[in-house]
DNA sequence: CACATGACCTAAC
DNA sequence: TGTTAGGCCATGT
């Protein structure tokens, strides 16, 4: 686990969310006592080179929306992903 | 320190 | 409904 105390603050939060859930950036930035600091997360997150183990695909936009995601097939795969995992709203 | 970038948010047209 | 503009924050150059 190597990266800025921000990037660390935020995976270990992006971890502790449970399966099947989803955040928004926005209440993660909240979660790490940064809540004006919904872009910075989503830089960390996007940064994050623990892809799998930091459920970086169950952070959302606030509109539910699925936001973006540097990978394959892009926000589609996270798409995807959430709905595998259970997440029907 | 100044500038540029990004998976954001909100308001306004 | 789609686009623009301003504000916000962390990171890298």
């Amino acid at each position: 686990m190597k990266g800025t105390k921000f990037q660390i603050k935020v995976w270990k939060y992006l971890m502790k969310i449970p399966k099947g859930k989803v955040k928004t950036y926005k209440q993660v930035a909240i979660g790490i006592n940064r809540p004006k600091s919904a872009r910075a997360v989503a830089n960390a997150c996007s940064k994050n080179p623990y892809a799998p183990t930091v459920p970086c695909h169950r952070v959302i936009k606030s509109d539910g929306s699925i936001g973006g995601f540097s990978g394959p097939g892009g926000k589609i795969y996270k798409e995807k992903l959430l709905k595998k995992e259970g997440f029907s709203l």
